[in-house]
DNA sequence: AAAATAATAGAACTAAGTTGCAAAAAAAAG
DNA sequence: CTTTTTTTTGCAACTTAGTTCTATTATTTT
């Protein structure tokens, strides 16, 4: 895993994450670029991209997986503690700066958190 | 929604909550059910007592639906805003006091928030 | 240009969750 | 305590996100 041979697809992939600041979701980027590459080589790609710290995948409400691009991830360590946030109306997805610190629980490791903030963004919330 | 009769499945149900004290995954529920009623049953009772505000649901690390009692809920309101803790050695999953503040942010709206912590539980910790 | 390696398409599959409808069980009405 | 009404259940079929396998194609190395 890892090791990234830059083909069509991967160019393709990439620049569709230049071009959008806020997440994407995996079942929309299959739709949107169902011309061009197989679901199959989109799942593999992501994955890839995300094992070399490009990007960093997370849960949408429904369980279903997003990905946005990395701030300063390595394929070594992967430092996104950041917050999620999704819009309960038209479905965006943001990456949130907000660094939350995560409570220490007695007796337990914490390895990794997930935090999903949703409600209305800047342009539903009226 | 709501309004549930007494039924054999309801009470069936409500027992496997009562007899343990951490959530339950969705999927576990059928399985251990199976002999005792169907899989679409389950998801339609856990729906139900949800709204009751019996139950509490939320997605565990893969996406999949877990379900836990609630301690101070009601079928008008849901106070269940505290964090989760998945072990991801035996796959355990408890609720957490700690509850979190979550952080406001400019020109949005949050209703909802998910927060999922994954390590170690205290019978996995070495 | 040929050989070796990695990436892709496509079809088939797995599994969580949903839907529709007929049959069964509860509750209400008489 | 029957009959009628309403709710719940089982079952089969379906939907959809994500995975796996294999043959083919593209990219890199020699």
């Amino acid at each position: 895993m890892g090791i990234i041979r830059k083909t069509k697809s991967v160019k393709i992939l990439l620049d569709e994450f230049d071009k959008h600041s806020s997440a994407i979701s995996v079942v929309s980027l299959i739709e949107r670029l169902s011309s061009q590459m197989n679901k199959t080589t989109v799942y593999r790609i992501l994955d890839k991209l995300e094992d070399d710290g490009f990007l960093h995948s997370f849960l949408g409400k429904n369980g279903h997986k997003w990905y946005a691009k990395c701030n300063d991830c390595s394929s070594s360590e992967h430092h996104d503690a950041h917050a999620h946030f999704q819009c309960l109306h038209c479905g965006k997805v943001d990456c949130l700066d907000t660094n939350f610190n995560i409570p220490q629980i007695p007796n337990r490791k914490v390895d990794v958190s997930q935090v999903l903030l949703q409600g209305s963004c800047e342009e539903c919330f009226v």
